[in-house]
RNA sequence: GCCCCCGUAGCUCAGUAGGAUAGAGCAGCGGUUUCCUAAACCGCGGGCCGCAGGUUCAAUUCCUGCCGGGGGUACCA
């Protein structure tokens, strides 16, 4: 866990203050968490009142394991730690207090300064990295669209989200596998293979995904009334699984019209993938996959069915043959996670999933832990704890379900296209000579896509609306962009060397305290991000950040001009320009991590 | 029927360890630039935090019930 440097600090005085001055008690239990700094760090909190510090250390767990009064402790221990500043006070500037029995730490301004300048310019675009998933792979399962279906802006979450994760888990020093389990096996291609045969004669034309996807609402309409559909569907698929070539081909070519439409797609995202293994990329581990669950004794057969009864657990029957003896998608899932554990021997394994299909994996995971049981599998050797479900919600448009057969979607490529568009339209009003005005007009409009979906907590339902996408101003990926980009002038045009000695004097206005809390957080928003999978940790802080540097950007002294970072006072501008490359750092590194590039002009 | 998620300003959303005058963006109104990028900044107006009980010194936050919306609940994925 990357350490917040501040907290630690207070952390390691506080221990060392314990030690120096509670010499009775260090005899005789000299394992008390309060002597141990790493320990005392844990119990640390942030004040609820700012005034109150940057730290509070509440006292009454102490008091009430040593038998003594917290305020009697609190009084001795301030004593101890402000002997301790007293001795290093050309180090840092941190002033104690006590308020009952908190004890409140402060640091000075320029303290705070310093410790986080340093932190982020020494580290770079490595600042907020760390090696807690050192040795670790974590297989993140994400995007996965249906082949043949129009890739939609509900599509967008699962593919953002995941690459989101992938990136932060990355950062953290996992090994993350990405892999998009495309939807290109099951009942839809019998369905599909049949409207083809029927009505498919004038083959797919330029748009081959429009004119499968009308091939499948018409197949589903003309299904209404007319059963015998529905066995021809199901016995095309059924002849397809078992290998037959006239099938196999027509599939095949499904597939691959789709894939080059969704890798145009992916492209502009700046997605990429590890594995494009699909569902039909288990067809051959289906038997051994199913015979092993048969050899562990947990299958049956019901209404023909080769099920698994979880009633016991309150979950609806897992089916793992259909009664014509053909898969369903848990199956495909089962053999997936025993192909990904024997290749990857994965310690987490995310779904990127919608939280729809919550029964669904509740039912496979669970099948997984009773195989596992079954088996006697040694505790630390199981797969099925590994595994977790990332549930988001739906994009909805219009308020209903976006649905590919009722015609209620939003394809999310020309999405990208009008949010480019409208990109461009704005720059060549306000930036006309900017070179290069299509690629950063690409940047901006998918960041803007991109941000619009990873800026709500992903478990609540959003609604597509065009018009909040195609806005490019207030908390907007555009706008952490233009920040970016003014950074980045500003940098230009200093044009000297930032890490220079540095006078953190300059930086102890409130506006200038605030951008640097904000900074020293971001290790500890990438750790909530991926503690939740939750990529809204980062696009909210940024959010926060980058209006937090705005306000001094643009900050008034007292006759409302505006104290520019670059001015004649040199000093100054030395302190308030490693403040810029400082956020901007941050800035960039925290747009990669949400997949949204950093244009340096806009 | 049962299970899960959601219900906060006109709109879109924050508020995840219960605590004081509930925040932000958009939209509306009013300011700021002889220019370090105004895609910005500052200000104003706007809220029975779905409803009703309960727990608590204190509830938007925890519990129960109800109402409203969405989703799931064996041969689709």
């Amino acid at each position: 866990m990357a350490k917040d440097e501040l907290k630690y600090l207070v952390a390691k005085l506080t221990a060392q203050a314990f030690r120096e001055t509670f010499k009775e008690r260090l005899d005789s239990f000299p394992d008390d968490p309060e002597f141990d700094g790493d320990r005392l760090y844990e119990k640390i909190e942030k004040p609820k009142d700012p005034a109150m510090g940057d730290y509070a250390f509440p006292l009454f767990d102490t008091a009430k394991r040593w038998g003594q009064n917290p305020v009697d402790i609190n009084k001795r221990l301030l004593e101890a730690q402000q002997a301790i500043i007293l001795r290093d006070k050309d180090k840092f500037k941190l002033e104690f207090s006590i308020k009952g029995g908190f004890n409140n730490s402060k640091f000075a301004p320029e303290t705070l300064a310093r410790l986080v300048i340093d932190n982020v310019l020494n580290a770079g675009e490595e600042y907020g990295s760390s090696d807690v998933g050192s040795g670790k792979t974590i297989v993140i399962d994400y995007s996965s669209p249906n082949i043949a279906k129009p890739f939609g802006v509900g599509h967008l979450r699962s593919t953002a989200i995941g690459a989101c994760l992938y990136r932060v888990f990355e950062k953290l020093g996992y090994r993350p596998v990405g892999i998009n389990h495309l939807g290109d096996w099951g009942t839809q291609f019998g369905k599909l293979i049949v409207a083809y045969r029927l009505w498919g004669a004038g083959g797919l034309g330029d748009d081959p995904i429009e004119r499968l996807n009308e091939l499948y609402v018409r197949f589903h309409k003309e299904e209404e009334t007319d059963p015998s559909l529905t066995d021809a569907a199901r016995e095309a698929f059924k002849a397809l699984e078992s290998g037959s070539q006239d099938e196999a081909e027509l599939w095949k070519e499904f597939v691959d019209l789709s894939l080059e439409e969704f890798q145009k797609t992916y492209d502009i995202l700046g997605i990429t993938f590890d594995y494009f293994t699909g569902e039909s990329f288990y067809n051959d581990k289906m038997d051994s996959a199913i015979g092993r669950l048969k050899a562990a004794g947990l299958t049956e057969m019901s209404e023909d069915a080769l099920v698994i009864n979880l009633d016991k657990y309150n979950l609806p029957p897992c089916l793992l043959t259909k009664a014509d003896g053909a898969t369903l998608y848990a199956t495909r899932d089962l053999a997936g996670i025993f192909y990904r554990w024997e290749t990857f021997k994965f310690d987490r394994a995310l779904y990127v999933v919608n939280a729809a299909q919550r029964v669904h994996f509740q039912q496979v995971f669970k099948v997984v832990e009773l195989l596992e049981e079954a088996e006697h599998i040694p505790e630390n050797e199981r797969m099925s704890h590994r595994l977790e479900h990332v549930q988001f919600g739906w994009i909805r448009f219009n308020d209903q379900a976006m649905s590919t057969r009722k015609g209620n979607i939003v394809i999310l490529k020309d999405v990208l296209h009008r949010a480019a568009e409208l990109a461009r339209k704005i720059i060549m009003e306000k930036n006309p000579d900017l070179k290069d005005i299509d690629r950063t007009a690409r940047m901006i409009g998918t960041g803007a896509v991109i941000f619009a979906d990873l800026s709500t907590r992903k478990h609540i339902d959003v609604n597509f609306d065009w018009e909040a996408v195609l806005n490019f101003e207030g908390e907007t990926g555009p706008y952490l962009q233009y920040t970016h980009a003014r950074l980045c002038s500003l940098v230009r045009k200093y044009g000297r060397d930032i890490t220079a000695d540095i006078d953190y004097n300059h930086l102890t206005r409130p506006d200038e305290n605030r951008v640097l809390h904000l900074l020293y957080r971001f290790p500890h928003v990438i750790e909530e991000t991926a503690a939740g999978c939750e990529p809204f940790m980062i696009s909210s802080y940024l959010l926060q950040l980058a209006s937090a540097f705005n306000a001094v950007y643009q900050q008034k002294d007292g006759d409302g001009r505006i104290i520019k970072i670059i001015s004649e006072d040199e000093k100054a501008t030395n302190a308030r320009m490693a403040l810029v490359e400082a956020v901007r750092i941050v800035i960039k590194e925290g747009l990669y991590l949400l997949g949204i590039e950093a244009p340096e002009e806009m």
